[in-house]
DNA sequence: TCCCGATGGGAAAGCGCTTTCCCGTAAGCT
DNA sequence: AGCTTACGGGAAAGCGCTTTCCCATCGGGA
């Protein structure tokens, strides 16, 4: 007799199929409809329960056949998905890499996949991805940049929202953003207020102020929330002391000499943001020859990791960046409710040594 | 005349489904059929053509309808997605925000959505959300991660990742993680290399090095650089002098703490990355009292966005970050190739304030 | 003994797209 | 004219799941 032919092993040799191993593979090689199959492995359609022994056949073979489910196909016959969108500005700032991280966090906690976008800015990019994420069918999606205060952006921000949601889609947005949402909505105003009363504290009466684009509702508002405190407490705050500081670090170490040389007299400075403040501080003390916080005392906003680490370490107003991140998404776990909710999160202030009573 | 109630408009009022707009919808409204609707609004099978009277009524009723395709379906009918998959350890550290920032770029250059996948440093969760991203059909992934020297987890990593490839998937790796694939290599050897000739350059004899997890490979490339080039310059390094500072702030302080008590004298110290510096300084200015660079030298490794804020500021070896990411996303356009193709980005010694010549 | 309600498995109908055919019409040849 | 090509549109067959029905089996109560 000549050499058998190959002998297939008992249960049928691991298929090296073409492509991915499907729901109907795994189904055949243990012996069952792909109707068990699906139940045994995802078992959710309502009580339907899948006997021990066909359970078992089941996911043996799954494991053998190394199977994953086609989430693609999964999202079509459930018409859900297990994914969330979040969008930011840019992920390489800390500033949104921390609210991330705090976001990904509760994700995983809850076996949720994230998109993630960076909009580098871009208001029209904020508005395509969030129809590509209703395009993915994205659960819910958090919008963590800041808002634009801009009419007709917003009018056309709400369209796209209101579009999502009528598609089941759930949005939560960080701070204002001018649409009726669920928010979680940091101090920002009176975060700023703590910076400007701490310096008041210390007997500052003559500030100056590193802004940002007036365009992000973040940036009004922790303006807003600067200038409402400088009145009531009766120091005034001349417009050639406040100074667009871009949110970057280069662009507010300009804008820092320039604020120096308009008004060479003032003492303290409040920055609308620690990444600001990195460049302000570089300013004063490469650029200026001035110390901090001898001759100027700084505050920040935020408390990035980096704060700390600052020359000299930087007093600033802190955000609860990951909270804000992880609460945003606990918002989505619990569903959209009737009314919009909102959660304030609250600032505090964390002294270090940029700060001191002028001379 | 009492006010007329709401015209509809002539082409039928726009219809407030449940639920999400289907294609079927957009058709009907346009007057053609669901596979003409489908060529006109997404073009791309092969040289069939709209009409151009037809394509405008589709994508008008496209608009008017906020219609954006169900990509779970069409991910189903076309079998792929422009989804990517990047793996980091954790986005909230400014090495992965870089990488990951970098990625996005071009990714969005491309119109890909990236999901984005933090381990946070488990290596069983890189398993996991490898096969989630397999599940997801995801088009290709990149493992941004330092890969891991574990024999059993390499194992399962390939096999995963081969899973991943008969599915018809792309990874492009940064740095060894044991497997063959498209890899972008950044020059940990040669950067630490570098990190220490520029100290004995200086003049430096004896030094530490604050090191990370061994288990990384990243950690052992670059301890394995500046290793062989303190051999091959005859410098001794006792085992004492090598401490593992966890790649965190907080630890690699305490870490420093215990190397000065362990070896006094020693005037250099190389830490294996920034944010272990940012704490080694700390460590050595508010701990320990001692100055650098005159009584310490100090040499970071990676160049993130703070080190030319940190006090003093830090000379370190700079690793073209966003450059990883985006050379890693490029690798994924290009599609994967027969042979494995590698990338080797080379570091830059950046000098700053932390080094000088020992006393 | 007969009937009834659980119980667990399978057949098959979608989910919303893409793409292969198939077809009618309008050109372009000889 | 007669015939071949394009050309552009539509019908319908999937893509890989989930879920609704339907059905066979079995145990128990009257």
């Amino acid at each position: 007799m000549s050499a058998p032919t190959p002998i297939p092993t008992p249960d049928a040799p691991l298929p090296r199929p073409t492509g991915p191993v499907t729901l109907q593979q795994v189904a055949e090689r243990a012996g069952v409809s792909s109707a068990t199959a699906s139940r045994a492995l995802h078992g959710s359609s309502g009580t339907r329960i899948v006997g021990e022994e066909l359970r078992r056949r089941v996911l043996d073979a799954a494991r053998e056949l190394r199977y994953v489910s086609n989430a693609p196909a999964q999202a079509l016959a459930r018409s859900t998905t297990s994914v969330v969108g979040v969008v930011v500005h840019d992920v390489a700032d800390p500033y949104f890499a921390a609210i991330a991280a705090g976001a990904m966090g509760v994700a995983r906690e809850h076996g949720l996949l994230v998109m993630l976008a960076a909009t580098f800015r871009d208001p029209e990019l904020e508005l395509d991805y969030l129809a590509r994420l209703r395009a993915q069918r994205a659960r819910a999606v958090v919008l963590a940049g800041s808002g634009f205060a801009d009419r007709d952006f917003t009018r056309r921000l709400a369209a796209e929202v209101d579009a999502y949601r009528a598609d089941g889609g759930h949005v939560v947005a960080v701070g204002e953003h001018g649409i009726a949402s669920d928010t979680v909505r940091p101090a920002n105003r009176s975060g700023a207020a703590l910076a400007v009363r701490h310096l008041h504290d210390l007997g500052h009466r003559d500030f100056g102020i590193v802004s940002g684009p007036r365009a992000l509702t973040t940036v009004r508002d922790r303006l807003d929330g600067a200038r409402r405190q400088l009145r009531s407490l009766g120091v005034p705050l001349p417009p050639a002391q406040v100074i667009d500081g871009g949110f970057t670090r280069e662009q507010a170490r300009v804008a820092a000499r320039t604020l120096l040389t308009r008004a060479p007299d003032l003492t303290a400075i409040v920055v609308l943001n620690d990444v600001m403040a990195a460049g302000v501080l570089a300013a004063l003390r490469d650029d200026l020859g001035l110390r901090v916080p001898d001759q100027v005392s700084v505050v920040g906003f935020d408390d990035l990791p980096f704060a700390a680490d600052l020359n000299p370490p930087l007093t600033t107003v802190r955000l609860p960046l990951a909270d804000i991140g992880a609460r945003a998404m606990d918002m989505i776990l619990t569903g959209p409710t009737i009314e919009p909710r909102t959660l304030d999160l609250d600032t505090e202030l964390i002294l270090r040594n940029s700060t001191m009573p002028p001379r």
